[in-house]
RNA sequence: GCCCAAGUGGUGAAAUGGUAUACACGAAGGACUUAAAAUCCUUUGGCUGCAAAGCCGUGUGGGUUCGAGUCCCACCUUGGGCACCA
């Protein structure tokens, strides 16, 4: 019989390893009846550089959790792959010319080696990687998916560039104004880009998050990085519009968190890149100083601009006025760039008295402060805190800091019935100003007779608390002031004025502790800091802001939003900070966008039927306004009028319509409003014919209640053919499913004021139809309709033409220079037979997009393929993505948290709306695991030189040490030092067990510690039956650590089940074969390899694997004595040992009698006795 | 500045509101050995004490409780994220 050690060095692991592949006893099977469990790794990047520390520890933890659920029963699909697109192959290649496809399936071969050498259980048959056009076939299929329902689209915008990887980036690759990858500073550039409209899924991505079982810490950051924020947009009209256009409605719209400051709103900022900036050029008298400062800003790089973050810029818009809408005040527009363009509308109101940053820019270029909210103090504990009882009276007041003559000192009251520590506080006469009442209050309080006031420190404040010498409640409002004696001139102040407090002398660097009144308290750090600018929403009370007057500034926010909403000058908005992710690279190394630019089709004019509603016409609301806007833009409209219109009938419409409809293409449009809507499914249907978008308006295509046709009977539409319409309208049900299936975007749009359509009626429209439910429309009547005009122009068509589906995939050609051009292009531009190309549609001449996607792509729907990696037919078979979503666990590095876990989410929900997926969300539960640094504590890099390969450890302490060791180290979640020192331990236990199970078949004593003393050694390998306590006590022990590892690893407690089985081998000594079949049992997730070994030293001929998880024997688990801990008063003055279950009388009269505790308890009376059974006796004396 | 974690021996770390420091490393002493390594045994938070025992101890200060590492409040420190987001 070998040692441990010799097994290793014999490849005893590798054997093993190879015989797993061969049993496949880790194969996930398809539509098992056995419960399904989904674990799942995040799958590497493979870098040239291999495996380091940090990759196995989430792979073991996947593992032992895997290899658990088997033996558990369960049918476990544990699959590993390959995220291989990106930058380090493509920089690699275009340093050495070689091809990043050759460079990228090396290191995927060394990364697979060292992977299996750690004998993970992995189904390599489910296999993938991204770079593999049979994978990105289906990555770039989802973008057309993505690209169809209007989710890409292309933009210039500003982006950030890397000038060193030429390339753009996206927000979330910049960290610290710098490239991510390279360090070098990211720059602004416009560039033509692909986008992905995330924002539209904010609010999902955000509200999904709750259910999910997650660490708070991560759905913390993904909520932060949405940045979710409720508040208002307000139009603020520009005042003075040159002759000929005053009768513009030309206005700024704002975004804003606090319309509730709207009366302290004193000046407006643009962001410098705002459009209408450039639209008031003629009215703005110092145009060239604005263009001179948007060119800085431009050219500022995110680095420089938060950089200078302190130091706020910014120019007037000289002759440019705006109306502040609450009291039509004029108030002047600055652009700065401490206002982002792409945030909000890219405007603010200023409101500098409650906004630290408007403050600054104010004081700044001195513009003027409004304040709107006062801070309010209420005394809140007695003998200060405002009694029911008593009447309040306000009157103003005044509070003074008094400096020293000539120290850094103060002049302060101590207060003898409250406690207070305050300056100097007074009422204001009638008469008098609060400077002339502070001169006054000092002289008559504390008697010196010099005093000049120096400044004001803070603007109103409100306090309220019982005045006991009045016996009143007081509501005191007024300023802080600032004053100093001129000299020490002084005169005895007269009692009455003095009698309720004293006035002490305090150093100015104690102020801070002294002041405890909290008035004085936000006037000294208002002193301190030079900044009055009071933002809680919580604690003030609104003043100058006429019907918000007295209101807390939270209550305020509801009821301004509610004033502008009635007066058309604003409404309820919600705003993200998530933007819309920047979806192409200027590289050669990821999938090519698989579309088609047709300069000949994006001419093609597009065709607009609309199809108007009941006892409508093509002439009436806005019909002719819309027919007239969309040719202006380059459409062909049709709005017949149905000869049936009063008495509607269904297949004299369709008669009518047909004409039209032959007319209309794939691309083209339909409309319909009201009733209208109803005809277009309908004709959809009739016509059997495919139709790129189909608006429904105030759609008449639900089931309305019997009630509501009662209500039109009866009047509210008197002579109307009521009859008719119910005929047409619910004739057949409607078709959805034809025409889900033959248009390509389907839009509904209702209003939640509609008298007619209640939103309720349309609970059968497709998830999947866009839906919006829209305010303050009524039923769509109104003659002019811009919002639908946009959705309608958002329709035009832009030339790019989606790759035919059986073309995909759209292979990478090969290329000989991998460089970027450096104009933003990627190489892909110079391989001319494979950018020009012929359009799908037209068969004209037509030009490849060039740009490729990054590299969050091919991670965004990976789990998915997982499922079904070789189907050829779709990305994953519906029926088996039913049985295997969701992820069940998911385990992976942290720093995924808000890029690939959102992306990932947002492809998963989009899937999901088009009915491809089971599951909006893809992920249960995830777990991120801490990173490992390197032992002094830094992170492990290769510039450091620090990192700690794989290889290495395993080659000398073998692939089971290891993965103990990095689950021994600590929780998984936690970042912890790597400690090479550490592994020793980890590897005597092993050893030790290796000792148990083979030395007795050499006839040698098994090697035990601490032992629990048995009458007989060397049970093995057929031991006689031990009977005794020690015996007894090894079966309690065992079926505890069989109950205690089974929760750890269900818990990914890794850490602490192995030290459990430590425990257990050091109590055991002597024992039997059955006993250390379960304990190799518990062990062989942990250390498959020498399980296994030992289990077929133990002569079985099947795979550990293969048995069951031991059962433990609850009535085992439980010992037979216990210590029961005494407690007097909180102490512990005695440790029982008594048996399991004695009872509290028992129990406390055997403390009782404990030596130690008698001392305590001797004479005295016990007040209070607390028993928990089998735990502790607490007394109180 | 804002959001989120976390602060326990010399070190990595354990502790459903109920015996603080399990398990492991390291260290010290011992056994075996000519010797070393390996292995095994003992000790290992601080202070007082021969011992029995006692006092102090989980970042700091308060609080709740018979009882707090654990719950509450305030603060300090470290790590992570966001950061002119109106």
């Amino acid at each position: 019989m070998s040692t441990y050690k010799e097994f290793l060095q014999n490849n005893g692991e590798k054997h093993w390893q190879d015989q797993w592949e061969k049993w496949q006893i880790n194969k996930a099977v398809d539509f098992d009846k056995k419960p399904k469990k989904y674990v799942l790794d995040m799958f590497p990047y493979p870098s040239a550089a291999g495996l380091h520390v940090g990759h196995p520890e989430g792979y073991t933890a996947t593992d032992i959790y895997s290899r658990y659920f088997r033996m558990k029963g369960f049918n476990v699909l544990h699959p590993m792959g390959w995220d291989a697109f990106g930058l380090p192959a493509e920089n690699y290649a275009i340093k050495t010319g070689t091809q990043p496809k050759t460079i990228t399936e090396k290191n995927i071969e060394t990364f697979k080696r060292q992977i299996m050498s750690l004998g993970f259980s992995y189904d390599w048959s489910r296999e993938i990687n991204t770079t593999d056009p049979k994978y990105y076939k289906w990555t770039q299929w989802i973008f057309l998916q993505l690209f169809k329902k209007g989710l890409a689209y292309e933009a210039t915008v500003p982006i950030n560039w890397c000038p060193s990887c030429k390339t753009g980036l996206a927000n979330e690759e910049v960290k610290d104004g710098k490239c991510d990858r390279c360090g070098t500073v990211v720059e602004k550039k416009d560039m033509r880009q692909w986008m992905l409209r995330i924002t539209a899924y904010a609010d999902r991505l955000l509200s999904g998050l709750e259910n999910l079982n997650w660490s708070e810490s991560i759905k913390a950051l993904q909520r932060n990085w949405i940045g979710r924020s409720e508040g208002a947009e307000v139009d603020f009209r520009i005042a003075n519009l040159p002759a000929g256009r005053q009768g513009s409605t030309k206005k700024i719209r704002v975004y804003t968190t606090r319309p509730d400051t709207l009366f302290g709103a004193t000046y407006m900022v643009l962001s410098p890149e705002h459009p209408l900036v450039e639209e008031l050029k003629d009215q703005i008298k110092n145009w060239s100083e604005v263009e001179k400062y948007i060119t800085k800003a431009k050219n500022k790089s995110d680095l420089e601009r938060t950089d200078l973050a302190k130091d706020k810029s910014g120019v007037e818009l000289k002759g440019v006025k705006a109306i502040n809408p609450v009291n039509q005040e004029q108030i002047p527009v600055w652009i700065s760039d401490y206002v982002l363009a792409s945030y909000g509308t890219g405007a603010i109101m200023a409101v500098p008295a409650h906004d630290e940053r408007d403050f600054e820019f104010a004081k700044k270029f001195d513009l003027p402060i409004i304040q709107v909210v006062a801070p309010f103090f209420s005394s809140q504990v007695a003998p200060a805190c405002p009694r029911s009882d008593k009447e309040t009276v306000r009157r103003q007041s005044v509070g003074c800091f008094l400096k020293h003559w000539s120290e850094d000192k103060y002049l302060c009251l101590e207060w003898k019935d409250f406690g207070w520590h305050s300056g100097i506080i007074g009422g204001v006469e009638s008469g008098e100003n609060a400077i002339e009442a502070g001169l006054r209050e000092i002289q008559e309080e504390t008697g010196y007779q010099n005093v000049k006031f120096i400044k004001q420190i803070t603007g109103e404040t409100h306090s309220y608390f019982y005045a006991a010498h009045k016996n009143i409640n007081r509501y005191a409002c007024g300023p802080v002031l600032l004053f100093q004696l001129v000299d020490d001139n002084w005169r005895e102040p007269e009692l009455e004025h003095v009698k309720n407090h004293r006035a002490v002398w305090v150093d100015g660097d104690k102020m801070g502790e002294f002041i405890n009144l909290p008035s004085f308290i936000y006037g000294w750090q208002a002193l301190k800091s030079g900044q009055d600018c009071f933002t809680d929403i919580d604690s003030g009370v609104m003043i100058n802001s006429e019907f918000l007057n007295d209101l807390k500034p939270s209550e305020a926010i509801g009821k301004m939003a509610d004033w502008l909403e009635e007066k058309g000058y604003g409404k309820k908005a919600v705003n993200y900070k998530l933007r819309d992710w920047v979806f192409s690279r200027q590289r050669y190394w990821g999938e090519p966008i698989p579309l088609i630019y047709c300069e000949h089709c994006k001419k093609q004019k597009q065709k607009v039927l609309i199809i108007h509603g009941w006892e409508g016409s093509g002439e009436d609301n806005w019909l002719p306004w819309m027919k007239q806007e969309l040719e202006k833009d380059n459409f062909e409209v049709f709005t017949p009028t149905m000869s049936t219109s009063a008495s509607p009938k269904v297949d004299k419409w369709m008669e009518e319509l047909m004409p039209y409809m032959e007319k209309l293409g794939e691309n083209d449009i339909i409309i319909g409003h009201s009733l209208g809507s109803n005809a277009a499914i309908r004709l959809i249907e009739k016509a059997n014919k495919k139709i790129g978008h189909l608006f429904l308006i105030g759609s008449a295509i639900g089931k309305l209640p019997e009630k509501r046709w009662k209500l039109f009977q009866l009047g509210i539409m008197l002579g109307a053919d009521i009859k008719s319409l119910r005929e047409f309208w619910e004739k057949e049900p409607l078709n959805w499913s034809k025409a889900d299936e033959l248009v390509a975007n389907k839009h509904v749009i209702l209003s939640d004021d509609d008298p007619y359509i209640h939103p309720d009626t349309h609970k059968d429209v497709p998830q999947n139809w866009n839906f919006e439910l829209w305010h303050g429309h009524k039923h769509f009547t109104a003659f002019e309709a811009p919002e639908i005009l946009q959705k309608v122009l958002v329709c035009k068509p832009t030339g790019w033409i989606p790759v035919p589906e059986n073309e995909l995939p759209l292979e990478l050609p090969e290329v000989d220079k991998y460089e970027p051009t450096g104009t933003g292009e990627s190489p892909l531009v110079n391989i001319k037979d494979w950018i020009v190309t012929k359009c799908p549609v037209c068969g004209g001449e037509a030009r490849r997009e060039a740009n490729t996607m990054p590299q969050w792509a091919g991670s965004s729907w990976y789990w998915l393929r997982f499922i079904d990696p070789q189907n050829d037919k779709t990305f994953a078979d519906f029926e088996k993505l039913k049985y295997w979503m969701p992820v069940d666990v998911y385990v992976g590095g942290a720093e995924h948290a808000v890029l690939h876990l959102l992306y990932g989410r947002f492809w998963n929900m989009v899937l999901y709306d088009l009915g491809y997926v089971p599951q909006e969300e893809p992920f249960t539960k995830l777990v991120n695991q801490g990173m490992i640094l390197a032992e002094n504590s830094e992170k492990m890099s290769k510039s450091r030189g620090n990192v700690v390969n794989p290889d290495d450890v395993i080659a000398e302490h073998g692939a089971d040490a290891f993965r103990m060791y990095e689950m021994f180290m600590g929780p998984l979640e936690d970042v912890k030092p790597w400690n090479t020192k550490g592994i020793v331990g980890i590897c005597r236990f092993l050893e030790r067990v290796w000792n148990m199970v083979s030395s007795p078949l050499q006839g040698e004593v098994p090697v035990g510690r601490r032992g629990i003393e048995l009458k007989q050694d060397l049970p093995h390998p057929n031991p006689p039956l031990i009977k005794g306590r020690g015996q007894d006590a090894l079966e309690i022990i065992l079926n505890k650590t069989i109950k205690k590892v089974g929760e750890d690893v269900e818990n990914m407690r890794f850490n602490t089940a192995i030290s459990a089985m430590m425990v257990l081998i050091n109590e055991s000594k002597g024992v039997s074969k059955e006993f250390l079949e379960k304990f190799l049992l518990i062990l062989s997730p942990f250390a498959p390899h020498m399980t296994e070994e030992l289990w077929t030293k133990l002569g079985h001929k099947e795979s550990i694997f293969k048995e069951s998880w031991p059962k433990y024997d609850e009535s085992k688990i439980k010992d037979e004595e216990v210590e029961l801990v005494v407690q007097i008063n909180g102490k512990i003055r005695a440790k029982l040992k008594l048996p399991t279950g004695t009872t509290e009388a028992e129990a406390i009269a055997t403390a009782k009698n404990d030596e130690n505790v008698k001392k305590y308890l001797d004479g005295v009376e016990i007040k209070k006795t607390i028993f928990v059974q089998n735990k502790l006796i607490s007394f109180v004396i």
